[in-house]
DNA sequence: GCATTAATTCTGT
DNA sequence: ACAGAATTAATGC
């Protein structure tokens, strides 16, 4: 082993892309149109062209791999202020994912022209949100690379759970089991087992249904050294 | 807007 | 795989 090394920013690589400066895109939504989805909703899937991007302005939305046989790996979550699509459009091919809807939402979309001549083009602070915005993603994706290969199952739900909770800073998760499982490609039944050895550790509260963090450093704590330091 | 109910999803073993 | 709990969507007031 090299170090341990203390993760001083956790929301960064946390798989749930959440930006607060939503007022940034205010001068330019003129330029998009309103849209919403009801929960449940199948937003795009792979293979379907890429025509624009999506501002997600409240709600929750479920990226996923899919393999042919139907197996479904969640990459992230993604909720206001973050950006949907920019990667198939800018890369100029079809979506690669299934994106579908958790939280009932409302986004706006940006046609390709208008990205391409306007946004990108004359709007500094937009472009710059472009590059976090996929900069988040890149992070995610070699962290779970990561975390898959060095922790065991409870370690990984702990990891996700205490950066879920940074995000999200108050009352309940949004998330089942089911999609903490597809999200760390854990079966269903190993989370459930992992939260609640969680819980009975004390780092979750006891409430069933709704998952709420009672001691992130705890959590955080676990998730480096499962033995409690014995 | 609010209560009731039917259908679906979630959770813990 | 199962059963009880919880949540959601639909319906009627």
């Amino acid at each position: 082993m090299v170090s341990k090394i203390k993760d001083p920013g956790a929301s960064i690589d946390t798989p749930w892309l959440v930006f607060d400066n939503l007022p940034i895109w205010d001068e330019v939504l003129y330029l998009g149109r309103r849209v919403v989805w009801p929960r449940g909703a199948r937003i795009r899937g792979p293979g379907d062209p890429a025509h624009g991007i999506f501002l997600i302005r409240s709600g929750l939305i479920k990226v996923s791999a899919v393999s042919r046989e139907g197996m479904l790996r969640t990459l992230w979550l993604m909720g206001a202020g973050s950006v949907l699509g920019e990667a198939a459009l800018l890369s100029g091919k079809p979506y690669r994912h299934e994106i579908s809807v958790m939280e009932p939402a409302e986004a706006h979309e940006f046609p390709e022209p208008v990205v391409m001549r306007e946004l990108l083009e004359k709007y500094p602070a937009l472009s710059r949100q472009l590059l976090v915005n996929i900069a988040a993603k890149s992070y995610i994706g070699s962290s779970q690379l990561e975390d898959a290969v060095f922790l065991n199952g409870p370690q990984r739900v702990a990891r996700l759970l205490y950066g879920l909770d940074q995000v999200h800073r108050s009352s309940s998760l949004p998330v089942s089991h089911l999609a903490i499982a597809e999200m760390l490609g854990l079966h269903r039944v190993t989370v459930s087992n992992a939260i609640g050895l969680l819980r009975r550790a004390g780092f979750l509260d006891e409430t069933t249904h709704g998952i709420r963090v009672a001691d992130p450093d705890g959590l955080a704590a676990y998730a480096q050294d499962p033995s409690g330091g014995h």
